[in-house]
DNA sequence: CCGTTGACGCCAT
DNA sequence: TATGGCGCCAACG
């Protein structure tokens, strides 16, 4: 509440579909931060202790899956997207083009 | 108030 | 195509 950006961050996060991933800089762009990538990081990490918001299906713009060492395991990012059905080889999400969630594209707003 | 941190991304080699 | 360097910006101490 006391900070807008990190709010907003968790509600874009939210809606997420299950089976479908995001992009940390897709979100920082619906913001209106385009630049404030690294920040929405940062807000995911502060994140990682809420159970209703899905930071496992936020990954960067490669499809890696470089928060993953922020969850209570380090394969936990990968287990949490195989059992939506998103194929995760090396890290890193296969077909990144068919399962990507672009809410400046998915959301009318 | 200022320097550091970091789950990023673009641009130049 | 593949790395590496640098800018960005919100939060923290």
């Amino acid at each position: 509440m006391d900070y807008p950006f990190f709010e907003n961050v968790y509600e874009v996060v939210k809606l997420i579909p299950r089976g479908r991933v995001s992009s940390y800089g897709a979100i920082a762009r619906y913001l209106g931060a385009a630049k404030s990538a690294r920040a929405v990081g940062y807000a995911l990490n502060k994140a990682s202790i809420m159970p209703d918001v899905p930071a496992h299906r936020v990954v960067n713009r490669n499809g890696l899956l470089t928060g993953r060492h922020h969850f209570s395991h380090p394969d936990a990012m990968e287990q949490a997207l195989v059992a939506e059905g998103i194929p995760v080889r090396e890290n890193q999400v296969q077909d990144l083009g068919k399962y990507y969630w672009d809410p400046t594209q998915e959301l009318t707003i």
